[in-house]
DNA sequence: CTGATAGTTTAGGTATGACCAAATACCTCA
DNA sequence: TGAGGTATTTGGTCATACCTAAACTATCAG
């Protein structure tokens, strides 16, 4: 009672006592939830959300509003926007290249090195070799050979690159788990955007890389996951190897150029 | 010559050959740019862009379109937007926040399982052990320290999950390897999400993680990568085995169930 | 009957303009 | 000088109109 307040006209004033509250966005409470409704595959995939207008006269918002929580669930990758007649939100499971392009930014924004990426790549990738060798698939198998197959071809730096790219992500693919598919895609993104510089790659490397890859394949053929992790630990190792020997290389290099 | 046509009054038709071209969305233009702009550091971190108002004179476009282009860099983690005077989108690098919630949504979006996620902590996890070991600082110490202590007090299950999240996260900024400490951020929360339904942890779990946890951190501070590696390789697979133990207990209970 | 072509319709994309709400800056007065 | 009210800036929302893309449809020539 005794803190209790009185207006002179006589009123009553109870002392409420509130916590300082966050208003959300409308916006954002129509994007969490669809979001919700999504993850909890309410609306299978490949299915069209109601177009904006009907949203708009469903939920009382303004198209503005609407319109801005559908393209926040577009970037986040839930839904796939298209124009036109019977266009529409499409349902969609993000991917792992939603994974991929969020790991880019990381990447790029925060401008982490390349022996970081490559301490990464140490850590995951035997794992990947691992559990490619206890999953793999026929098809899987089939990927890794024909991505061993363009590696061996003399093509171009940035064809080799690209094939070594493609067998890594093979890797990751046959090891049948989504996550560790989506890191490795990434990371090989990045790994591979930030090599094509590095002229480190001569016909030696190529040769051992070939060599590599073939015994690797052949223990996930084999299904020996301990050969597998072995060897792909040496792998990836090495192959940091040369590229800190080469950072090593350039720095001098760079000195030498300035003593000049 | 022989592809030209000619129409009645005498104008020459020349046989134009276009290529099938995609016209970009003007609010992707403007969030390409900036985005660009920012991950080059022309703008550095926590200044604001220029108010939307602003970017409508400076652009030519709506504020429609400007405000969807900064809701994408919003949704990205490239921004930060306040509201109010002296508001406005601020620039901020992306966190492992943003990490997590992408692969939060994956893994609730393809409803990856328990056994996958324990897998990829399997394959994760020891390498930060091991980095933390060699990066480890004086503050990363204390951290570990003062989560084991709330693991080892006799608090509620959700306060001992937390706590064990907390441990783990830990080890994670240990390593002082931004790629590696997002993904296990992301790991963590989700398996913490996933875990807290499961009854398995009694008394002796809970002593049995405290001793282990203690006994990581010895390595870590030690400085020794190899018992570190060894030994969160040993105490994230047990955890794994209880789960998957659990499961298979749960799923006879099922069973019985079912055949009452 | 067929096939190209020109409308028609549906849906998202953009542009304006107005007003609301929040947060800070600023100014006034005790 | 400090407390409190006011003004201003800046994002958030709404309403409306019109443009553009894509698919469907009707139509007309061959």
């Amino acid at each position: 009672m005794s803190e209790q307040a009185h207006s002179d006209s006589g009123t009553l004033r109870v002392p409420v006592q509130l916590a300082p509250m966050q208003v959300p966005k409308a916006s954002d409470v129509l994007a969490d939830d669809l979001r919700e409704r999504i993850l909890r595959s309410e609306f299978p995939e490949g299915t069209a959300l109601p177009p904006e207008r009907e949203l708009v006269t469903q939920t009382g918002m303004s198209r503005t509003t609407v319109r801005e929580a559908l393209r926040i669930l577009e970037v986040q990758g839930l839904v796939r926007i298209k124009t036109g007649r019977a266009g529409g939100a499409f349902v969609q499971k993000p991917g792992e290249e939603s994974i991929a392009s969020t790991v880019s930014l990381l990447i790029r924004g925060r401008k982490i090195r390349m022996a970081s990426l490559l301490d990464t790549r140490e850590a995951i990738e035997p794992a990947c070799a691992q559990l490619a060798a206890v999953h793999r698939q026929d098809a899987d198998i089939e990927a890794l050979d024909r991505a061993n197959e363009a590696i061996a071809a003399d093509g171009s730096l940035s064809d080799f690159l690209q094939a070594n790219v493609d067998w890594h992500v093979a890797v990751a693919v046959a090891s049948h788990n989504e996550l560790l598919n989506g890191f490795m895609l990434a990371l090989s993104r990045a790994i591979y955007t930030s090599t094509d510089n590095q002229g480190f790659v001569d016909a030696e490397v190529r040769r051992t890389t070939v060599q590599a890859h073939k015994s690797i394949t052949e223990a996930i053929k084999a299904q020996d996951a301990a050969a597998a992790v072995r060897r792909m630990q040496r792998h990836v190792h090495a192959y940091a190897e040369a590229v800190k020997e080469v950072d090593v290389r350039t720095s001098i290099d760079v000195d030498t150029d300035t003593d000049d």
